[in-house]
DNA sequence: CTAGATGCAAACGTTTTGCAAATCT
DNA sequence: AGATTTGCAAAACGTTTGCATCTAG
């Protein structure tokens, strides 16, 4: 358990993030609340996507080639990158079978978790 | 296909993956090159490692959280970062079945690819 | 009171880019 | 000759950090 306090900035980041849709990055969060609340910093909006990412009430998820996003969604699912527009987006793909990492041991390694992330071209960039 | 020149800069580039059986990033591929062709640019070392990728000479391996690597071993396989001293290692786990993108395609979207990374704590880094 | 959180700006690590000069075919 | 490639330095990009100040508990 992370011990943390309540900040008016953390709340307002958590609300944030729970009323975009598409699949934020750090900076796409910071952008959409500087209309309202310009004093909050590009650093804070990155600490506290962390922190609630750690505390499981957001999902980040880790993207290679590109900017992390976040997302509001945190039941397993997968992500796709555009290579054309760059945006994310959300993949269900039933045929994935869950990964087995048997009791989260390779050999001498602790596996703490893996990443999977699709990319390709979106249907608004293929016209 | 895709009109290359044969450059001694390429050949070189590529003759150093080819020796190194850790999993290099572009930056370290270049520090291996520098003490003997000093004149090798770190551009030149991205750009030829992406085109040789690209022509599946070596493979790209796309990483979340740190530098993309690079190796020698084109087969399929999985990749693990160790979260502490941030090398990549090999990892087989064979229990992953293949991920099946039925005729590369899901809704309007082409599927161009996918990464899956692991990252953990490896022997040396626990005691 | 005090550990935790913030805002700021600067630093960081990785990668890409613009451009003139060089080189391969 | 002409398109590709190079080297260089600077910029771009996403993210983290040091530090003084502030604030929740």
């Amino acid at each position: 358990m992370i011990i943390t306090r309540n900040t008016v900035q953390r709340e307002i980041i958590l609300q944030t993030v729970l009323n975009m849709d598409n699949h934020p990055s750090a900076d796409d969060v910071y952008e959409r609340l500087r209309n309202d609340n310009p004093s909050i910093s590009r650093a804070t909006v990155y600490r506290n996507l962390e922190l609630l990412a750690k505390q499981g009430k957001i999902l980040h998820i880790r993207m290679p080639n590109g900017a992390d996003c976040f997302d509001f969604n945190t039941s397993e699912h997968y992500h796709l990158r555009c290579d054309i527009c760059r945006r994310v987006f959300d993949i269900d793909l039933p045929k994935i079978p869950k990964i087995n990492i048997e009791q989260k041991k390779y050999k001498d390694f602790t596996i703490e978790g893996y990443s999977i992330s699709f990319h390709g071209i979106c249907p608004e960039c293929k016209k």
